[in-house]
DNA sequence: GCCGTTTTCGGCCCGACTGTTTTCAGTCG
């Protein structure tokens, strides 16, 4: 799938058209490439049939440079751009204060291409005499490129998450309302900072509290409306203090995605309306604000979970009244991937059982490596008839949890497992995945995959696109033939919940959705502080508008003895 | 460059903040 690919380019586009002073086009390609980076269906798919100009965004001229991509392999209008502006734009626009009106400005009158450069020019002290230009900005900008080389792109939902939710167990006794915002509320795989909202009596008391905190390294702002701060760690933490009667509109506003919020605002200018984040307002006349609810109920529209909104569709739906009601967080009832000392975990079968009872689980699937896989202690067929022994015996002491014995086998390159059938035949559950040999063509990886969902045992694919996220490229495989062939053969796929795998990702999830493919969640955890990971794979659920019944996690232990045939 | 329940031409989201200015451009979220 070439989506991705495409995005980016198109990406590319506006960014120097931007720094050449071009109107509104920048806007209209970027408008595509969200569109494109975001839609399920294959680009590549609907070049074929002729129906690019489907993508929202899309018209003559876009079409045209797509196609010329996936003929060519280039784009002749944007390699005569490179060739006309040689700038290093992706890494210079991540300077803070650093727009593309500047970025013009000191290429074309210092030279400046890329960070090195800048660098330079700001430390010889030629910044600061350009016009429009100060010893402040110069001196922002060379403080600017320290933390911007430092800074690790952005964090793991499932490491700034614990943190977010530390930092608001510390102050929530002191306000009278507060909750996350931004990407984290959205719950999206990562986050560049995060937003923390409340309403508070008395803010710069609340301000104290949080620039104090202990994980707090270093105060960037404080005021008594906003405050930021950076954790140890380097994660950045802003609060803002908002009026009672704009904290849902605030909210509304501040959760986005900017996508999202541009589309709400223009359905509020269409009913005559004006939405900001004091409020929606009719004239003066503020007509919702006080809770986030009435503000798309003003606007005609249901409420949109947070994790829904990033403009695929849902704004639509929710004007029709059509939203699809997506799986709750409490309707995950357990865990179907988990290691223990038997293969590669650090924990114990019955401590991992102990933890998943804690956490309220009603059914756990304990699902240690068998196999090849040597460096993470694969079972052989003698270890796994004594596993379910000791399962066996687990069972009889817990009668308020399901131990599911199951295994993770291989996928080897020619898409056999590493595992007899003799192996497989008695465990409940047969997680199948890839860990050798990624990198493969598309081709031949497919039929990789497609052979494993056709092995008779095999129940689960597990992480079935291998990526690690700021780490490993997924492998290349044609997802929709993959979930297609899932779907025929009856073979579930799951939302691998591990911070950084989220693999399935939220797009993968929802083309699954729509294809009608059955979902589970899994850990993967290696130690019992791993289990409560879950959450983050519900999340994911949600982000692809996975609804109660798509996720095996919500059936109860008979339902899926079932489904996995015992 | 795209798009249309005001439009096939003329619009394209909104407000705050910063640093530079002396009324505002640029950037950010």
């Amino acid at each position: 799938m070439k989506n991705q690919e495409v995005a980016k380019l198109l990406y590319e586009i506006a960014d120097l058209l931007e720094i050449e002073g071009v109107e509104f086009k920048p806007r209209a390609y970027r408008k595509a490439a969200q569109n494109i980076e975001s839609f399920s269906i294959d680009i590549e798919e609907l070049y074929k049939k002729n129906e690019l100009k489907s993508i929202p965004g899309v018209g003559k001229s876009i079409e045209e440079k797509i196609r010329e991509y996936l003929e060519t392999g280039r784009i002749n209008k944007l390699e005569e751009m490179r060739k006309r502006i040689p700038i290093d734009i992706e890494s210079l626009s991540k300077i803070e204060g650093l727009g593309p009106k500047m970025i013009k400005a000191l290429y074309e009158q210092l030279g400046v291409k890329n960070l090195d450069d800048l660098e330079k020019a700001a430390r010889e002290g030629k910044i600061r005499k350009l016009r429009g230009f100060g010893e402040k900005t110069e001196k922002n900008i060379i403080e600017n490129i320290e933390i911007a080389r430092k800074r690790q792109e952005r964090f793991l939902l499932g490491f700034a998450l614990k943190d977010a939710l530390e930092v608001i167990d510390l102050i929530k006794g002191h306000v009278e309302k507060i909750s996350l915002a931004g990407s984290i509320r959205r719950r999206k795989e990562t986050i560049g900072d995060v937003d923390i909202l409340a309403i508070a009596k008395e803010p710069h008391k609340i301000m104290d509290i949080f620039t104090s905190m202990k994980k707090v390294e270093k105060v960037i702002a404080k005021g008594d409306t906003k405050s930021s701060v950076r954790l140890y760690g380097g994660l950045q933490v802003d609060l803002r203090i908002v009026d009672k009667e704009s904290f849902g509109s605030a909210l509304q506003y501040f959760t986005g995605s900017k996508e999202h919020n541009i589309e709400l605002r223009k359905i509020a200018i269409k009913k005559g309306y004006k939405l900001n984040e004091y409020g929606l307002f009719e004239n003066d006349l503020r007509i919702a604000g006080e809770d986030e609810e009435k503000v798309y109920k003003m606007l005609g529209m249901q409420w949109i979970p947070p994790e829904m909104r990033e403009n695929r569709g849902e704004i639509e739906l929710a004007l029709d009244g059509k939203l699809p009601k997506i799986v709750e967080y409490e309707e995950v009832k357990g865990d179907l991937q988990m290691h223990t000392v038997w293969s590669d975990g650090a924990n114990s079968i019955e401590d991992m059982v102990e933890e998943a009872r804690r956490l309220g689980h009603k059914f756990i699937a304990i699902t240690d490596h068998v196999g090849s896989l040597k460096i993470a202690g694969g079972m052989d067929e003698k270890k796994v008839i004594e596993q379910g022994k000791e399962i066996e015996k687990l069972r009889e002491k817990y009668d308020d949890i399901y131990i599911f014995h199951g295994v993770e086998a291989n996928i080897m390159k020619d898409g056999e497992l590493d595992v007899s059938n003799s192996l497989l035949k008695d465990v409940d559950v047969v997680l199948a995945s890839v860990h050798t040999a990624f990198r493969m063509n598309e081709e031949e990886m497919t039929a990789r995959v497609i052979k494993a969902i056709k092995h008779d045992y095999v129940d689960i694919i597990a992480h079935p696109t291998c990526r690690i996220i700021q780490e490993r490229e997924p492998i290349k495989v044609d997802i929709e033939k993959v979930l297609q062939s899932a779907k025929d053969n009856n073979v579930v796929m799951e939302i691998n919940a591990y911070p950084d795998r989220l693999d399935l990702n939220d797009i993968n999830t929802k083309l699954a959705v729509e294809i009608g493919v059955k979902l589970s969640i899994g850990t993967d955890a290696h130690t019992i502080d791993h289990l409560r990971y879950y959450e983050l794979g519900t999340a994911v659920a949600r982000r692809g508008w996975a609804k109660k019944e798509d996720i095996i996690n919500t059936y109860t232990v008979e339902e899926l003895k079932k489904l996995f045939g015992k």
